[in-house]
DNA sequence: AATTATTTTGAAAGCGCTTGCAGAACTTAA
DNA sequence: TTAAGTTCTGCAAGCGCTTTCAAAATAATT
């Protein structure tokens, strides 16, 4: 093969040693220079320069790691790659987490706590020095234990540790915010469905429903509340429930909106119009959530910004530094699936 | 702190010289019971097995890559983390590909050429010894040419080269599919909501919608067809422009399953009633599509199986094997997005 | 011009694991 | 019991890079 100006080179691999050679220096010059740890007499940069250029050399991080000692690897464990939600997240946290020359680790552990301890025993053998947990299931204790190896940054929960930062995406806020506009449209007969139950985020959503409520003196009622898992199947069902229930409600707040899509196909299945007769308000205002018909009005924080914010507490955080992030306050995005009780 | 049977070991990482020292037998005895390399007398097995366990010892991969010249890393890349579509394709190739003990990296191109090829580099440079594409925006030699460093595994594209293997997802049978449906009911002005241009996929499924109706001797109507990319915006204006030309149509085909969502807004803003005036048919079957109003009838292929394909060819490539694998053909998924022309 | 303080460099010793090679420990055959 | 086979096992040499240490080169002082 001749040796062309490609961009991709040829299949031997190019190590520091041969870049030396060929630029007639050591290796330890060449790594110095590639790391800009110590001064270089000019001439031999440049020499250095012109051989990696020459050669196509790229550093082995593989080595680079095991003589450094640090892998420059994060995790990012996640509940499933598939969720919508999440998956934006991700693509935040991955953008940031590379500019910063750390390499994301994803994982899932899909809502099931021995997934997520496989997955983070491949993330700790994989020698990440921190990992991020977009929620997790594993109880608190063991997150501590965890934060003991590495230091943990994790999110939708709080737990107290020494190396744990939590990055709070306010739920209780979002969910008041979501009530109250209900409320303030003369909504009085509030239905919610809720989140899976033990999770901490589907619990402040919950509650945030409730103080809406009281803060405003309208009795909370047990019977407007039913069970989802924030799946569009458990919304639905969850709807139906309530119609069936001859509960009265003017409006339904779901957890997040893939329970509220769910609700609104159930609705629209019972000849209720949306928001004609019913006003429905979803969560996380996922990019979707422009266009159901209608367009429905939820809550939203910039999942983007969270993500980034995750990433630069995980970097700090590794770096030994005191995070100083703060997840950006949620907004409702009102669209049409609200309206005023009696226009 | 007192060594006690915790789940999570102290700091001190533990070196497989310390194994071989608690055990009193040499390094390359651990190793080799660790890699079942070679036959090692059972006392000593157990022996080592006994400090393995004592010391929590974990195998330092990067060690492990160095010497072993092998980083058992394999590239993924993906356009968007954050699309549903890839989404769930990327969660089967992650436990396929952890099944196998091979490492997923995940990284993503965002439609840009440049991000393609700097995440390109960023996994060469990690050594990866394979990289699954799901999609590319990098033209065909350049494909060629990294397929020279590295097997390649590309899905909704062809390309032709010794270690690129192609997993096509039958792109156009899905269309002709989707559109003998709507034939098949009794509609004859079908319009089509294209994908990007330039897009091999989109192209396909184009061609599928032209194949079915010159099939049934429909004249192909270029007016009918209108540009779009794959995004709920497009599928809206898309729609939107269609309504205003004023051609007749009784039925859409959406390149896939966002744009279907875009357009049925736009024909619900005009007081169109879909499935009644207009069949709406879509193309991915995202998960979401059973609970749009009305649910939405969408071609569907096995995302999950792909994924799963998808890692199992790049392994055997990166093994040397001849992958045999075969994408699931698409079926259609009908639900209430469509209904025969006069019922 | 002779010293001394600085700045540059290279040699060499790892990082934690794998593996070719050859000697040690057992077996089996004679 | 001894020679010839087998089956274990340890030594040592890497894998490709970083980093300490001390020598070499250069600059600053007297």
């Amino acid at each position: 093969m001749t040796p062309g100006k490609t961009h991709i080179s040829a299949d031997t691999t190019v190590t520091l040693d041969m870049v030396a050679r060929e630029a007639g220096v050591s290796a330890s010059t060449v790594s110095r220079i590639l790391n800009g740890t110590a001064r270089v007499r000019e001439s031999k940069t440049l020499a250095v320069q012109a051989a990696i250029e020459k050669l196509q050399f790229l550093p082995n991080p593989v080595a680079q790691s095991l003589a450094r000692g640090r892998s420059r690897n994060v995790g990012v464990l996640t509940q499933s790659l598939a969720s919508p939600f999440y998956a934006e997240a991700l693509g935040a946290v991955e953008s940031a987490l590379l500019q910063a020359n750390y390499s994301p680790q994803f994982v899932s552990g899909h809502w099931r706590e021995a997934d997520e301890r496989r997955a983070i025993d491949h993330l700790l053998s994989r020698r990440v020095e921190g990992i991020v947990l977009v929620t997790s299931c594993l109880p608190d204790a063991e997150l501590v234990r965890l934060s003991r190896r590495v230091p943990l940054l994790l999110t939708g929960r709080h737990v107290q540790a020494e190396r744990i930062f939590c990055l709070d995406y306010d739920n209780t806020q979002g969910a008041r915010l979501a009530t109250d506009y209900l409320i303030a449209q003369g909504h009085r007969r509030i239905a919610f469905i809720a989140g899976p139950e033990g999770r901490a985020d589907a619990l402040q959503r919950l509650n945030g429903y409730k103080a809406a409520l009281t803060s405003r003196k309208i009795a909370y009622q047990p019977r407007l509340v039913v069970p989802g898992d924030y799946y569009d199947a458990a919304g639905f069902a969850a709807m139906n429930r309530l119609l069936q229930s001859g509960v009265e409600f003017t409006a339904v707040f779901a957890a997040n909106d893939q329970s509220a899509y769910g609700a609104m196909l159930a609705l629209h299945r019972h000849g209720r119009v949306v928001p004609r007769d019913v006003s429905v308000v979803g969560f996380d205002d996922l990019p979707q959530s422009g266009y159901t018909i209608p367009p429905l009005t939820s809550v939203h924080r910039s999942i983007d910004a969270i993500g980034h914010a995750a990433a630069e507490a995980i970097i700090d955080l590794i770096e030994g530094r005191r995070p100083v992030v703060t997840a950006p306050a949620a907004t409702l995005a009102i669209r049409e699936s609200t309206l005023p009780l009696h226009p």
